[in-house]
DNA sequence: CGAAAAAGATGATGGCAATCATATTAATAG
DNA sequence: CTATTAATATGATTGCCATCATCTTTTTCG
């Protein structure tokens, strides 16, 4: 190989990183191929050198992002006490940063409905991401690991939800109102959940 | 006028009718308007004697869309005794009907993201109608309106984060279980709230 | 240093889209 | 029955986009 080992790649990553920022802020049909390469300081011949097709590339750079969000939600909350995290997760998520910078914040509420129109390919990929969403929320919520799962799928779709509507509502007060009420309504059922766990405990031990 | 007076009131609203179908199953950008206009029975040519851009459309269709949905819902529901009415929105929002016809169904979860990207004129008319389902929503919590609207977003958000997520992960066992967490989750919300409102009184009175 | 090979650039090509100018059709008033 | 006029159709026009064939540049190996 003539030009340097990593040069490809580190282009092809080049390409994906950037192109993982623009499709989140302006669709994944919001941008065409020549700008992506611009994006990277490329033209756009090479592209298909890198990519098998425009999908392909779009695939890539979502996967990228949800793997990047989620790998730095992580390292946020590992230096947390474990009570901390699941407050640190949903306020961050429902920052008016987040709602206000989609191109650096969560692939699902910006791209999601998109992608469940595309084929089969493309929205496997799409909930295999937003499998690993969900379990790294599960692990957030104690207890039996089915509870968790269920607490956590719906402390998302509040998350994702509330993002959306709050990004249709703009910025000003409604919006900032809008993730109010999610942020409060998901943390107070994660409050709520234990109360109801030693009820069916002490319901379990009356039983018995 | 030559053409009999309702003439083109009516092809009008087959336009936008059959329009507000195919922007929801498609998206905001992923059908033409020369396709739009054949769906109504006519050629591309006329559009712009009914619409000022395409634009326009998107929005008239987005505006029909919405109206009927909250129409047909507030006739649903006022059948129903007052308890049974939010079971009842709730699990028609949440069935798999509603999640594998989005031609059909609420116009948020199928266009918000795509609209949230559009100028400011869009992106009001569809805040206009989000609040008006708000607000119709709103009316199922008894009590505190202040709190019946924060209970009500909350509730919105949930169940459209829930049909994104399911019709990302498609139409099998974890799809269904989304819907599932998403139903029993916001039912089990309201039925929580009256406690809390009971023990805030309590509260209060003691306090007095 | 020169040849080879891979990365990237240039420049079609063909399709599709929105918009608009002009022609045609249909309905009614006189 | 004919002239008028509004509704719709035909057919540009312009621009963008994905894809691909071909050319140029860059780097490294012999």
């Amino acid at each position: 190989m003539r030009y340097s080992k990593e040069h490809k790649a580190e282009t092809h990553a080049r390409i994906v990183k950037k192109a993982s920022v623009r499709l989140r802020e302006r669709g994944a049909h919001g941008i065409g191929v020549a700008d992506l390469m611009k994006e990277a300081g490329l033209t756009h011949g090479g592209f298909y050198a890198h990519f098998d097709s425009r999908e392909a590339l779009v695939v890539e750079a979502f996967d990228y992002a949800m793997d990047r969000s989620i790998a730095r939600r992580r390292q946020q909350i590992a230096e947390l006490a474990p009570e901390e995290r699941l407050a640190h997760l949903v306020d961050t998520y429902l920052s008016p940063q987040h709602r206000d910078n989609p191109g650096h914040g969560c692939a699902m509420p910006a791209l999601g409905a998109e992608i469940a129109r595309e084929g089969p390919k493309t929205r496997r990929a799409f909930a295999a991401k937003l499998d690993d969403l969900i379990n790294m929320m599960a692990e957030q919520y104690p207890g039996d690991p089915e509870v968790a799962r269920k607490q956590a799928i719906a402390a998302l779709a509040t998350m994702m939800g509330t993002i959306l509507m709050s990004r249709i509502a703009g910025s000003g007060d409604v919006s900032d109102e809008f993730l109010k009420a999610g942020r409060d309504t998901v943390l107070e059922r994660a409050a709520a959940q234990p109360t109801a766990k030693r009820a069916a405990a002490k319901k379990a031990a009356k039983t018995a």
